[in-house]
DNA sequence: TCCGAAATAGAATATTTATTCCAAAGAATG
DNA sequence: CATTCTTTGGAATAAATATTCTATTTCGGA
């Protein structure tokens, strides 16, 4: 019996290779399973079978025929693909790892990696509607307000960069001396207020006085529980893949630049 | 008991509306899951119960809560999204810029594809010896400083973050109200000086101050004829590619942090 | 500080799901 | 046509997983 596949292409290549030589049964599943390899993370061994139309004990002899021990190790292969992202990313970070584990170039591989699927996830999961939502309220504003503390800072802080090059009325709210300019709020302006778990109690404050006094807030966090969504009209979810203890930012960075020339252009 | 979410949608609002509300297992739960929805389809009570840090039990109270029977009726709802099925990322991307271009989501494309092309270039130019060279000076520093203004103020920023977080002393020479605290920079102190074309004054002034002290200095910059050059013993590089008139800083960023965490761990 | 209600942890149980095994059917070979 | 090897289906078993239950703990209000 040869290894099992280790890789979601690699199961795919040797499924190609045998089915031809495989009998009727065996091959049903084969052709079942190759049709709809993204069922199988979230499949039963008796749906496949029931899709396949051939019973139980055919779906394990054919995964036992590829070299799994059963069903359940073959899952796990698509298990983990899916929640990944993509297919070998783990593969690949166990061997940079264990090539030369702390050594810089090791690490900054790591966060190039984690950066890179920080994007891809983005582009995948990102939300048009309230991307478009959040441009339309930002450029009506006279004024837009930024805040974000601690790992959100510098997203804070490139935003109002790229404001500032566009001539867009701008103001960072950075908590500088520990001043608090919630009251430069004023009718007509708009806030930006960006935080991540564990979220910062002076944003989320922030979020909440720009709410009831009427503005339009729109919220850039990690995920739609946040509670940061109750106080926003628009709210933005970027995942950021983490490696170690720290985070990249590409995402969010690269949200928040389309976000601010996107109003940039509609303010014209 | 309201009735169960039919939708993965209904869900995330169901979710975001009560967390609030909720005792500490739950909230914990609700907080886990919702920053996981992606992963509910391929997850076990207990894995998730595992990430959430609660036993196994609160997972299902909290499933009850939502006004599901279980979990497994819970987990359906995210297995038949799974089976629609993500498009993948080439796919979306290009839907993405596919919209008018000008619209916020042609532009997020662009900028995420702008950042994944940067992580790459940094990917394949990275200059292995320079990073050890420059993990090797900033370890051996009593204190760690930083400057980057301007553009390079997020990256600054966030380095001094990551520093905080590691416990290593470090200051951030932040320009704030024109003050100067450059005789901040003490014997066996280090530099870290980031700036890009059009390289900035104080960023340059600081470096050459902290040179002609005899401090090791590592410079961040967009290339090896960089006017920081002169008064840097170490360079690094970065090409970012932009995008209209604006750069991701993604590359910028993951070196940082590869930096500061590889200093972290050279400290022990 | 006490009481009652709410929340919790973990063990016990029920259910689902995977896996094995073997008798029977089918194909190939001489 | 008999023999042998392969394939098959389904029942029996094992394992994993979900679910319930209850003794404790925690929390909030008199």
């Amino acid at each position: 019996m040869t290894a099992a596949p280790s890789s979601v292409e690699e199961f795919c290549a040797r499924l190609s290779m045998m089915s031809q030589s495989l009998p009727k049964r065996l091959r049903q599943c084969a052709d079942y399973i190759a049709a709809n390899t993204d069922r199988i993370a979230v499949s039963t061994v008796s749906d496949l079978a029931t899709g396949a139309d051939v019973p139980p004990s055919a779906v394990m002899r054919f995964c036992q025929i590829l070299g799994f021990s059963g069903f359940s190790e073959m899952q796990r292969l698509f298990k983990d693909a899916y929640t990944l992202g993509w297919p070998d990313y783990e593969t690949r970070l166990r061997n940079l790892k264990a090539a030369d584990s702390g050594s810089p170039a090791a690490l900054l591989a790591e966060f190039l990696d984690a950066g890179r699927l920080s994007l891809e996830t983005l582009a995948k999961s990102a939300d048009e509607v309230a991307l478009n939502q959040a441009v339309q309220n930002l450029s009506r504003a006279q004024m837009i307000h930024v805040i974000g503390l601690r790992r959100a800072f510098p997203v804070a802080t490139y935003l109002a960069y790229v404001f500032e090059k566009m001539n867009i009325p701008a103001m960072l709210h950075d908590g500088v001396g520990k001043l608090d300019h919630r009251h430069a709020l004023r009718e007509k302006d708009a806030l930006i207020a960006i935080t991540f778990a564990p979220y910062s109690d002076e944003t989320l404050s922030l979020a909440q006085h720009a709410k009831l006094r009427g503005l339009p807030v729109v919220g850039l966090t990690d995920h739609l529980g946040s509670p940061l969504a109750q106080w926003a009209d628009t709210i933005l979810t970027v995942q950021e893949v983490d490696f170690g203890a720290f985070r990249s930012l590409s995402a969010t960075i690269a949200l928040s630049i389309a976000l601010a020339v996107a109003v940039g252009a509609a303010r014209g």
